[in-house]
RNA sequence: CGGGGCGUAGCUCAGCCUGGUGGAGCGCCGCGUUUGGGACGCGGAGGUCGCCGGUUCAAGUCCGGCCGCCCCGACCA
């Protein structure tokens, strides 16, 4: 492509409402261009970009056998209403011109669920997997960071279709393994984690993060381990509990904070219990949940652990059921209110509230038999097989759940087994977000100059800089080295413009192709063209040779990363 | 949905408080000089100041309403 002819609107100042890295850059590096809130124009270059992250998933979803096809954006919403999701808020819906009520998708089980419960009818049609990369739409609330959260994208969606869960599996772990490849191939760091199912319902879900600063999800890894922190567990720090050995009262007036308890008690966070009243929201009981002081509530896993929605209980209903806030602590008699102590806590003694005004309890020991659950979040110092966890943020770029049969449930997708019984066809569903690849790369892997594309899905692989001007030799031999790279099948983007040399270079390095071999006047005294490879602005040593510079440079491309 | 902020040239912004013929830098066009890191000079084009209404002799500026966009939080099968 000749830089002359592009469509390439670059920017030397990034748009004054960007605030993530990837959003800045793209914008810059004319890759993408905003239409309104959460609504993203991919140009040229940014869609090469996007068209690779695409053909990389393509070819690794066939492997799988994967059969791609296309269904359409807007449903009628009966389709969805029959599962349910048409009560989802993200749910864009809208009426056609006969005032029949018509959704766009957020997702596509039920529209694909419909064709192959209609089309299937025997076991012998089973399993099968079916994909295809389209629109989706979503009414956020806040669509944010650019490219990385938006209400229109484009998703790779494939969906399996099996007779019993043992052929869910198979399928499940297919494309783990058929993932794993993408995303290796597409040179981003990223990991798989254990994820929440979530109201998806099923049974297992993982999901795919790329480490970034803007990303939206805290990722807890150590060796061999990797989990949203939605979902995390670790061992917690030890912490050293007082020698109390018999429970007696203390006066802490005003003392209603662990940070007020800490100070004028004199012991660590980590002796003291706090208590987190709620109600859980299917059935109106107040639970009061129990975590050590230096902890907090992670409200994923408690949701779990309660198997219901919950919120805090008010002021008023703390102090019906349970003590004046500030000072509330477990009640002695395990009947009188509801106690879940979390996992962390030890035996005691610890210091808790006493359920009554300016007044705490040493020496609290937890009762035999209580229960117990997991409800904490993992917090930096914790550990995993003796090793201290690391909190990242990233963003994520996948996931992959066993669906099981909520949607052939209730869109009647049945076929006949051997015994010419009826059976619910068992689902997988396994998303890609190519666009947030994109986003995650530019944020891993770019510098202060600009971005700089991992080679599997640059826009361009290499980036011809001609210095002269229309006319001059050095610009007839740069005409000819790109037509000899472009006969050759290298993937060039060829500066043919006439315009200053530091623009021509500041542009390249913000683009952000893998090698950029740049051609003067010089190089034709010398014979050398001069060779930059993008990541970490490596020179290659003593340039390459004009005379058989096609050769050097098919030589140089399988060594970038 | 709660809180905060912004809307003036293609981009980044000043002007608004204190009403009186709309500016800067970059970019763009022309000419010339430069020519291996966003170079320089001269000349030029480009604006319903988000929209509607009100106050006023006069509104980018003051007042009201609306729309749009961003950030933090909530939310994010």
């Amino acid at each position: 492509m000749r830089r002359s002819a592009l469509f390439l609107p670059t920017e030397r100042q990034p748009p004054a409402d960007a605030e993530a890295l990837s959003h800045k850059l793209m914008v810059r590096a004319g890759l993408v261009r905003q239409l309104g809130a959460g609504l993203w124009s991919w140009l040229p270059a940014g869609w090469r970009v996007h068209q690779k992250v695409v053909q990389i998933i393509r070819e690794e979803i066939d492997a799988i056998g994967g059969q791609e096809l296309l269904l359409p954006v807007m449903h009628p919403r009966e389709l969805w209403r029959k599962t349910g999701r048409d009560q989802i808020e993200e749910l864009f819906t809208l009426e056609d011109r006969k005032g029949a009520e018509m959704v766009l998708a957020m997702t596509h089980e039920e529209a694909v669920t419909f064709h192959v419960g209609a089309a299937v009818k025997s076991y012998r049609d089973l399993p099968k997997t079916l994909y295809h990369f389209q629109v989706k739409e979503r009414d956020e609330a806040r669509p944010r960071a650019g490219i990385l959260r938006t209400r229109e994208f484009i998703m790779k969606d494939s969906y399996s279709f099996d007779r019993d869960e043992a052929g869910l599996d198979v399928q499940y772990e297919a494309h783990r393994g058929a993932y794993a490849k993408i995303y290796d191939r597409t040179g981003l760091e990223w990991f798989e984690c254990r994820s929440d199912v979530g109201m998806m319902g099923g049974t297992v879900a993982h999901e795919y993060m790329a480490p970034c600063p803007a990303g939206e999800d805290d990722v807890v890894l150590a060796r061999g381990y990797a989990s949203n922190l939605e979902v995390a567990s670790a061992d917690p720090q030890p912490v050293e509990l007082p020698g109390d050995t018999e429970a007696a009262e203390v006066t802490t007036p005003g003392a209603t904070t662990v940070e007020a308890l800490t100070a004028s008690l004199g012991l660590p966070a980590g002796a003291l219990l706090k208590a987190y009243p709620v109600i859980a929201e299917d059935d109106g009981r107040l639970v009061l949940v129990m975590v050590r002081g230096d902890h907090r509530v992670n409200p994923v896993k408690l949701q779990n652990a309660l198997r219901s929605p919950f919120r805090p209980a008010g002021t008023e209903e703390i102090a019906a059921q349970v003590g004046p806030a500030g000072y509330i602590g477990p009640h002695a008699p395990l009947t009188a209110v509801e106690t879940l102590y979390d996992a962390a806590i030890e035996a005691g003694p610890y210091v808790v509230g006493a359920n009554r005004a300016d007044t705490h309890l040493r020496g609290f020991v937890v009762p035999e038999g209580a229960t117990r659950a997991d409800v904490r979040l993992v917090e930096p110092g914790d550990t995993i097989g003796g090793e201290p966890v690391r909190i990242v943020t990233a963003i994520e770029i996948g996931n992959i759940f066993k669906l099981g049969t909520r949607y052939s449930e209730p869109l009647g997708a049945t076929y006949l087994d051997a015994d010419g019984k009826p059976q619910k066809i068992v689902m997988g569903s396994y998303g890609i977000g190519p666009a947030r690849i994109a986003a995650a790369a530019v944020e891993q892997f770019a510098d202060e100059k600009g971005i700089s594309w991992p080679v599997a899905i640059a826009p361009w692989t290499v980036n011809l800089v001609s210095l002269g001007k229309g006319g001059t030799p050095e610009r007839a031999a740069a005409d000819a080295l790109y037509e000899q790279l472009r006969a050759a099948g290298v993937e060039v983007l060829y500066d043919d413009r006439d315009t200053g040399n530091g623009e021509k270079f500041a542009e390249a390095e913000l683009l952000g192709c893998p090698l950029r071999i740049t051609l003067g006047k010089r190089s034709l005294d010398s014979g050398l063209l001069e060779a930059q490879i993008r990541r970490e602005l490596q020179d290659v040593e003593g340039g390459i040779p004009l005379e058989g510079a096609v050769g050097a440079v098919l030589g140089i491309l399988p060594t970038l990363a």
